[in-house]
DNA sequence: TTGTATGCGTTATCAA
DNA sequence: TTGATAACGCATACAA
């Protein structure tokens, strides 16, 4: 409760002195003053008002990062990279959970702006056509314009920088694996509808299908992004023989849901069937789950340092975009197609 | 980047009238005053300054979680449901992982401390005769004379509010279970070395396995939290036969991790040993893991209610401890003992 | 090396 | 119904 004006009297000098050895200023304080100051702040249980100090350097140390729902692995290693470097900074992290609602999102960014946050992290994809980015575009813009940083980490057209990893290619990447174990017949569980990431992918997929000249061997499924929602498309699969050669789902989780049903099912997996993911979260490792690496993770981490390494004046700069590398994780959920039972 | 005094002069009237328009007050304000500082507050992107609001109200809407790892969904479950209810209250909450480091927790508290913070979470256990907790007791203390609510979801002597689940009574409900379904000889995989949680589940354990006079065909495992450290007990257990009956892990993590190496070596669960674990993550519903459900989500959310429900004044108030109910939840890995093989 | 004074953006008290 | 004005706790430019 004692406040700098406190531990300033009981140390019998000015405010301005206190404040300077409290805050490690370079200004030069005398050995003796410094060592009084410290002792009686220690001995009061002083604590800076961190508001206070906010508001008189017009600069937080506060960190904004929206995420879609933290109990996603995928977004809690995001969350995980950003307060990484964020709390090695200094910096606390603010969490948000927009369970990808654009207008969620929205009123999260002014209170982040309200907060005088030093930078503002979307961690989650917008929709396709979506009507509310215009005004979500703008309050980043707003915040922006009081030198708080945006960063997106994935591609997102609300005009701020953005740091991630190319959801087309890695798409590609998988399929294009599957293609060269043999496969011709390849299904794709796609994602929750209207999603930019969902399209990406599923752009990637029949890209490369197309591109190896096996449209007519594609297929893609309704799905999700969870477990329920690969687990339901891997039914209908299921349901409606003859099974393709292999599955790529939109995300590990579905994937590990489609191998799940299918296991349930006592269909060999990768024998029978091949199934592949894309994020590589750490159940992957676990179920041995074929799948491309996506630098969460760093994602989390480049973002956070992006913002704190960048001065407040540059928030409105130019919206670069920095495209991260994946990596195709070949495990045991796939194999060579096996030739076709006579 | 326009304040209060500039909307106050661009609509023509006081700061004061400004700020009773802006906050919603119940003063007293005409039709049209009212609506001009609204129109010109809209226009000029005006953001009310949380920082200035929470210094001079001494109060602010700030949130503080302190997590192992927010990676860990037993950690992600609790901080959705902070988040949550302190989101729907206007509050945003800051997230801290601390690693399991008690020295990290106690700046972690300061911080929060600095930025008033109207509560404190803690998530995580702490260790038994941990050296640093008088001083995490004090941290903790002098944040709460400052009108700081702080709040375990463990059983922790640190001087604040309980709300937690009955951890022994968890783990000798499921090994209970186990007793019940006929076996005798079970292995408890523990958690990290020194932890409170893991003790206490140890705990019910073997006060389980003694009340039914079957202490001699207990076994406790070096373990830990994670898959990793379940797989590789289940590896030792495999490697010095005779399997036990059934083995229990300290969480479902680790349970997950036996479960695997266990199949990985073609041993059938639940034919040839039950498996189960403690927690009720997500995945384990996925792999059909026998365990107690522990009420996480409703523990971030209690915790932030209370934070919020309560007056500041009333922060250094006796700990109580409220004890929430759990769950058995059979399910598929587990399975009656079957007679020995001839 | 230390101190004084000003302002950061709000809310709230007290007048008018 | 509206308006001055005093805090809130701190950093810093300017003096001494």
């Amino acid at each position: 409760m004692s406040s700098l004006v406190d531990v300033a009297q009981a140390a019998g000098v000015s405010v301005s002195t206190a404040s300077r050895v409290l805050t490690g200023s370079s200004h030069p304080i005398s050995a003796k003053t410094r060592a009084r100051v410290i002792a009686v702040a220690e001995e009061l249980g002083y604590s800076p008002s961190a508001l206070a100090r906010a508001l008189v350097s017009r600069s937080s140390r506060l960190m904004g990062v929206l995420v879609s729902d933290i109990v996603n692995p995928y977004f809690s290693v995001i969350a995980r990279g950003v307060d990484d470097v964020a709390s090695r900074a200094g910096y606390v992290t603010m969490l948000c959970n927009v369970d990808r609602r654009t207008t969620t999102e929205i009123t999260r960014v002014r209170t982040m702006r309200d907060y005088r946050a030093a930078g503002l992290i979307f961690a989650g994809s917008g929709y396709v056509d979506d009507p509310r980015e215009p005004e979500l575009a703008k309050a980043v813009r707003q915040a922006q314009e009081q030198g708080i940083h945006a960063v997106s980490l994935t591609a997102r057209d609300i005009g701020c920088r953005v740091i991630a990893a190319d959801a087309r290619a890695a798409a590609y990447d998988v399929t294009d694996y599957l293609i060269s174990l043999g496969h011709r017949r390849i299904a794709f569980i796609e994602g929750p509808e209207g999603m930019v990431a969902t399209q990406q992918r599923r752009d990637g997929f029949l890209a490369c299908m197309e591109n190896a000249d096996l449209a007519d061997g594609a297929q893609c499924l309704p799905g999700g992004f969870d477990f329920e929602a690969g687990h339901a498309a891997a039914m209908r699969l299921i349901a409606h023989p003859p099974l393709p050669d292999a599955v790529v789902a939109v995300n590990d989780e579905a994937a590990v849901g489609a191998l799940s049903a299918l296991r349930q099912a006592h269909i060999d997996v990768p024998g029978e069937i091949s199934v592949a993911g894309i994020d590589d979260l750490r159940v992957s490792r676990f179920v041995g789950l074929t799948t491309v690496s996506l630098p969460l993770y760093e994602m989390g981490a480049m973002a956070a340092r992006h913002i704190i390494d960048t001065p407040p004046e540059a928030a409105a700069g130019a919206a670069e975009t920095t495209v991260l590398s994946h990596r195709l994780i070949p495990r045991e959920t796939t194999a060579r197609r096996r030739p076709a039972r006579a």
